[in-house]
DNA sequence: CCGCATCCGTTTCGATACTG
DNA sequence: CAGTATCGAAACGGATGCGG
């Protein structure tokens, strides 16, 4: 019976760590924030962790009611994992977590960071003008993003866009690199590591949009 | 070298997980909210934890600045823990991770539940009357806390009050019995878990102002 | 007694290999 | 693609020891 240890301790608190404090839980969850994601997308999301260890998550993560698995409709017949309605209540704690986490100097030896990261990261940073809503196709290590900036926010699903005013093709550690400078668009486009198409001039306000929030 | 293993992910949420994500780590975070604590005290706040893994934590929390290890002054000329002010900014997020574990239904069998617990509960969630602020002197377990109402906030501090209103000494799970249904005091009291003394309508003035908020 | 350190059995993690 | 099986290494958890 892999009923994980529990703290024993009727404190909130350790209630919530009961659930969502082994080691790897709280980044499967991350994963997850911006939609459904199957097997091998949070293996890649999450390079670090052995395959056993993300199936061990997903498993108790399931059967406490934080996420769920579900299957897509045909013809597409695989299976995805999601959070459930309750395990979304964890969202403002997660992202609150990764803010004081950005305060914390980053680990010496190179660092893996998933395609789900970044995007939070511009999902919560980026302040688009709102006179120019816009929608890209974000292609990030061979899967696919729609980024919709309304309202000065931006707002970010897996999958393909409908209709795409732009469109970015790069890494996951690249786009951060194009946040924190989006000058840098025409070197990465030149050296290979970014390949850009569309409305252009809309795509350097998205990248500029956290750098450079609109009022 | 116990250099804790690390996610090696640029994330946020990972470098959050990096510092604060061992198991205890959080729940000794818990037990600093209120103010500086002993070595003795914070284990017995921390029952199922064994020594070695409470003192592993300190040094660990300490070593990367989240904690800090302080000489009380004579003639105590004893350790405390505290949190450092980087520590501290961990406070609302730790505070709304014990919300949502709230909804986690209690583990089956019996469990502690430290002062500091029911404390941070009674301060999260004590409305209490602004026209009658009061002082209380309260001993859990042998520990003395001091609680002040004021402008419908509960302050709550480790150690004696200069002056107090009214003073209770009970164990935690009685306290949180207590705020829970105040009308069990007097039974709480008769039968030994509690025991009172000074304004004892002030006192149930506190123990309403978790279930009945004033408005 | 307080504040740990050491020892040791058990559980979990993490890497690799393997299967439907 | 979506996991399972296996196994050595590390961490956890309980007991005990020990200096101040």
């Amino acid at each position: 019976m892999p009923t994980s240890r529990s703290y024993q301790d009727a404190c909130g608190i350790a209630r919530a760590l009961d659930v969502v404090g082994e080691r790897w839980a709280l980044l499967v969850v991350r994963e997850l924030l911006l939609g459904p994601q199957r097997f091998s997308d949070l293996r890649s999301g999450l390079p670090g962790a052995s395959s056993n260890l993300v199936a061990d998550r997903l498993r108790e993560l399931a059967g406490r009611g934080v996420i769920r698995r579900r299957r897509l409709a045909p013809p597409a017949a695989s299976w995805v994992y999601e959070l459930t309605d309750w395990g979304r209540e964890l969202e403002p704690i997660v992202l609150a977590l990764g803010g004081w986490g950005l305060t914390v100097p980053l680990p010496a030896t190179p660092t893996t960071l998933s395609a789900t990261s970044v995007l939070l990261f511009l999902r919560g940073s980026a302040r688009p003008d709102p006179q120019a809503p816009a929608t890209y196709r974000l292609e990030l290590d061979d899967q696919v993003w729609t980024v919709r900036t309304v309202a000065g926010r931006a707002h970010i699903q897996p999958g393909e866009p409908a209709d795409a005013d732009a469109s970015l093709r790069t890494d996951p550690r690249t786009l951060n690199a194009l946040l924190e400078n989006p000058d840098l668009l025409a070197d990465a486009i030149s050296d290979g590591s970014a390949a850009a198409a569309g409305d252009l001039p809309a795509l350097r306000r998205l990248l500029r949009a956290v750098t450079s929030p609109a009022a």
